[in-house]
RNA sequence: GCGGCCGUGGUCUAGCCUGGACUAGGACAGGGGCCCUCCAAGCCCCUAACCCGGGUUCGAAUCCCGGCGGCCGCACCA
């Protein structure tokens, strides 16, 4: 496919191997090769479907079901509301603008930035490209004028039925579906705070230019979870478990003094100075420093990388990058851990005019002074017409201090919302200070959102597996996610030995393990097939399997063998798989 | 999207500059057979490729143009 040489070589030569490992033994390959293929996409051959679900389980096991979180599972396709609510079709978008003269093409709010020292911040197309020309921004490589921008937005976009004007969007995140349901969530989670919903699905970004096979793709699965918790108690529950646990930072502070490398706090020590800024967060984070540790990925070949304002998503308020060394491109991000605060809540509920807040009992009822807002329906559906019924809602959930401090300051309040601004007027409502008992609150809950790249985290799984021992290459994927759990292999294709394998495979088929078995050539030949697709362990038939029923298992790491009974050898296979030392216990 | 390099069986590659003897060679992998007591042993046989389209030419894997794809650099990666 590709050929590299010199220098490149050697610093890639780790990356190609795996590239080719991937397509020979059918872990992964690019897309639609048949007809030339199509970059941003690749194929799951059976080992990688296997290895990709297996991580896809533990992960489930290891952040829905040992937290006690929800999974849910909601569509790839939403209509626009849904994306123009969140933001992305305004946020998920770059304006480009390209050199008239050498025909680079440049990031224009960047440009303004840098030139002229303006953000670009909220502005238009249009207005942006006023901007750039009063400024007498160019090309920063060759001085040429620039062509008015354009923009380009990442999401997949198509129709929904028959009706062109019926826009929806491929999802880019799954996050979108958790934040619309989150009423009806809440309610699953019996109304209480903190929860977690969890969602592992394909998504789908345009990308302009995608390259490094399965690092960057226009359609992707990820694993994430939206983990909820009321902002006036932000405190992690279970921060003893983890507050001693070190993590190794690289955080704003430290990148704006240009350094490159990470510094290890204790989560205690990094919530103190403020470098996380979210107590789950940093509990997340270390869930996620674990679980990469049990995918092979140990804590020297990892960190987290806190984004800077201007590279964090629209939505975040904080965000550390999980980051992974990887042969050919360096470290490179497996998961994002963001603190979205109620930015998409409050988004949603300014959209759809649904209270989306929620009720946070008291321990102890209050006495508290409080406006309260009636609005008065008559008035405002003469004034709003079709619209009334909304700036209503919109006007019944805005915190009435609010409204009768702009009326009292400028007599009138402004309400936004659905893309719009409606004047209130005194006379629209009537306001109340009164002395009231209050049982409770109604909040909009504060986000943490880790998300992990499912497709990244295979192939980083593959790299740090990937091993050679005499000449050969030994896969040595953790055994909770090898496609392949065990080899049943006759020493020799005769003398009764494959008929006794053939018993010993079906077996342990039955006993639920994924078991493959092969009789085709030497012995030493199928060890090195099952070591270079991270078969865990080789059973072996032999002649003293006829005599005393007992077998040979193999280790693929050490290539230790100890004899078991076969009767015994499920019970043996599963104490393996659930992580026991069961090669040193019994040699 | 720009620039550079590149595209040959399943995988890695030889051949391309200097067009013909290329019915495209090799290694590994795969299938069949012989062999058969533990780490890719050996022997025999087999399967299987010039990215796509156009052009130049008597003749194109080889030269030219376009497309697609890959790698690297720039840009992009909310």
């Amino acid at each position: 496919m590709e050929r590299l040489r010199g220098a490149d070589l050697s610093q890639s030569d780790k990356c190609q191997k795996i590239m080719e490992l991937a397509k020979r033994r059918g872990f992964f390959w690019p897309s639609y090769e048949l007809y030339g293929g199509e970059s941003g996409f690749i194929d799951y051959g059976p080992l990688g479907a296997i290895l990709k679900r297996k991580i896809e389980e533990k992960w489930i096991n290891q952040f829905v079901v040992k937290e006690g979180l929800m999974l849910i599972d909601t569509p790839v396709i939403g209509p626009s509301a849904v994306f123009e609510a969140s933001g992305h079709t305004a946020h998920f978008t770059d304006p480009i603008a390209s050199c008239s003269r050498c025909g680079r093409k440049w990031r224009a709010d960047h440009l303004l930035e840098d030139q002229a020292g303006i953000s670009a911040e909220g502005l238009a197309l249009v207005e942006l490209d006023a901007a750039l020309k009063e400024h007498e921004v160019h090309c920063p490589e060759c001085g040429g004028n620039l062509e008015a921008p354009q923009v380009f937005n990442e999401l997949f976009k198509t129709t929904i039925g028959p009706y062109s004007e019926h826009v929806g969007y491929g999802r880019p995140e799954t996050a979108q579906g958790i934040f619309v349901n989150f009423k009806r969530l809440h309610e699953l989670a019996r109304n209480r705070l903190p929860f977690g919903v969890a969602q592992v699905g394909k998504c789908m970004r345009n990308e302009i230019s995608p390259r490094q096979g399965p690092i960057r793709l226009r359609e992707l699965t990820i694993m994430e979870l939206e983990f909820f918790f009321d902002p006036e108690n932000p405190h992690c529950s279970k921060l003893k478990e983890v507050e001693e646990e070190k993590l190794r930072l690289l955080h704003e502070e430290l990148i704006r003094e240009g350094k490159n490398e990470p510094v290890e706090l204790s989560v205690r020590e990094a919530l103190e100075r403020n470098h996380i800024k979210a107590e789950w967060n940093a509990y997340f984070m270390v869930k996620a420093k674990r679980f990469l540790n049990e995918l092979g990925i140990s804590d020297g070949d990892q960190f987290f990388k806190e984004k800077l304002v201007g590279e964090r998503a629209h939505y975040s308020a904080q965000t550390y990058d999980q980051v992974v060394r990887l042969s050919r491109w360096g470290f490179v991000e497996v998961s994002g851990h963001a603190w979205r605060t109620d930015y998409d809540l409050k988004m949603h509920m300014a959209s759809s005019g649904v209270d989306l807040r929620a009720y946070v009992q008291f321990e102890k009822p209050r006495r508290v002074k409080k406006f309260t807002l009636k609005a008065h329906h008559k008035q405002l559906a003469q004034v709003f017409g079709k619209d009334s019924g909304r700036v209503t809602r919109l006007l019944e959930l805005t915190p009435p201090e609010e409204v009768a401090e702009a009326l009292k300051a400028d007599g009138r309040y402004l309400l936004r919302g659905n893309g719009q601004t409606y004047t209130i007027l005194p006379e629209h409502v009537t306001l109340k200070e009164e002395e009231v008992e209050e049982k409770g609150r109604r909040i909009l809950p504060s986000v943490v959102e880790p998300s992990f790249g499912l497709d990244r985290l295979t192939y980083a799984t593959l790299e740090y597996a990937y091993s050679e021992k005499n000449d050969r290459v030994v896969l040595k994927l953790p055994r909770d996610v090898a496609p392949i759990q065990v080899a049943v292999l006759p020493l020799v294709s005769k003398n009764g030995l494959p008929e006794k394998a053939e018993q010993i495979h079906s077996l342990l088929k039955g006993e639920g393990f994924a078991v493959e078995y092969d009789d085709a050539g030497s012995i030493g030949r199928r060890y090195a097939r099952m070591d270079e697709a991270g078969t865990p362990i080789a059973v072996t038939i032999d002649y003293q399997t006829l005599e005393d029923g007992t077998v040979t298992v193999r280790d693929r790491n050490s290539w230790k063998q100890v004899r078991v009974s076969a009767t015994k050898l499920p019970a043996f296979l599963r104490e393996f798989f659930q992580g026991r030392d069961v090669f040193a216990v019994s040699s």
